[in-house]
DNA sequence: GTTGGGTTTGACCGAACGGTTAACATATGC
DNA sequence: GCATATGTTAACCGTTCGGTCAAACCCAAC
């Protein structure tokens, strides 16, 4: 019973409603550009009551990104379960975190202006990184050197950022594009090119 | 006379104090982060005196990111000047391209900032980026087909992101990564893998 | 029907924000 | 040496910020 009411207060309709508002406008415009009262406000909620729910603002947006390491994690994990060929495997990865950032597209946003200002999630999204790495490196397994610029360090750096920038740039690049990146279409033609890359480094890889 | 007073409000050894701090200190820590007391304290001045040079923060703001353009525009038309083979060219534009952002390391930062955040700047950071998109693009020439997964935008999404996010994520990776990213010896290794990437591309395009 | 605990609110707080102003300093031209 | 334009400052402005608090509300249990 204690502990029933305990849960209530972190699954509440309210502290969601809050979340929910928070992960949008956080997304879209910022951490710091954004206020609590717009936060309360967009929720349709009094501003003391997120202040009830969450500790302060910091609180707040760590619960927002937290929801995305979970899923986060999980989404990878299913990708490499099965096994096969480097390259089977590799494809599958690709299309898990292409899949997982297309339906989580403020989660991008939120590493990316957390990495670029410095933020006060440097330090776990630093150890999401290293999880993910280690996926690559086991994926490569000893295809690739231990050091040097083939290591899988420097692909996952590679990948990673292939896939990210394609969501977290589109907006600056749809001008210069004919259609949106965001798109349907955009996103598979991306995951075609990132199939493609995967084969062609593989390749060079072999022949070496 | 009158245009020389004219120049030297733009010139004067104290606006460019200003935009120094200011660079400094957006760069670090973004521009919502930072307040304009911050900017004119880091100046050693006071800070009536920013608003004197500059007509307000987002002026002040867009006049740090001038500074860059000009010098990024000519780096790159410095990288592709001469002309050689498909491989020269390109290995040539991800050195001047990795050159000039080892030299100003918080223009990426700037520019994740403002795309991350839909910052004022986007448009005039989407016009840069299509330019730099139609340095790939003549560089690949009639190697790639015009539209599909193998496009040339889609060959600039990767190389641009495989360059910028090396700096960009460098803090978030270092404790994965031995060495720091950001050391000569990190960025030599970054320059070597894209070189790498550069031919492995060119060589499975050329299969095809 | 009243008590009591979880929930919600409006009113309030000090601090920091971007920006202004009027006065003061300094150099320049005559 | 005086007038004029430029450079610099401290003090101040209204507004918004993150955060607090006591009172009100709601509703289930007795």
């Amino acid at each position: 019973m204690a502990r029933r009411r305990a849960k209530k207060r972190d699954e509440s309709v309210r502290a969601n409603q809050i979340l929910t508002a928070a992960d949008a406008l956080f997304g879209e415009q910022g951490y710091d550009a954004i206020s609590v009262r717009d936060v309360a406000e967009a929720a349709g909620v009094n501003k003391a009551l997120v202040f009830y729910y969450f500790d302060n603002k910091e609180a707040l947006f760590e619960r927002v990104m937290a929801r995305y390491y979970a899923a986060h994690e999980q989404a990878l994990r299913d990708a490499l379960a099965e096994d096969g060929t480097v390259a089977e495997r590799l494809h599958r990865l690709m299309d898990g975190y292409v899949d997982f950032i297309a339906t989580h597209q403020n989660f991008p946003r939120f590493v990316q202006q957390q990495v670029a200002s410095r933020g006060p999630a440097l330090t776990l999204i630093g150890e999401n990184l290293a999880g993910l790495q280690r996926f690559i490196e086991q994926a490569l397994g000893d295809l690739v050197p231990a050091t040097g610029p083939l290591a899988a360090r420097q692909f996952f750096l590679t990948f990673s950022a292939s896939v990210i920038n394609h969501f977290t740039y589109a907006e600056a690049l749809a001008p210069a594009w004919g259609t949106d990146p965001l798109s349907a279409e955009g996103i598979a033609e991306r995951r075609a090119h990132l199939h493609w890359l995967v084969d062609a480094l593989l390749a060079a890889l072999e022949k070496a």
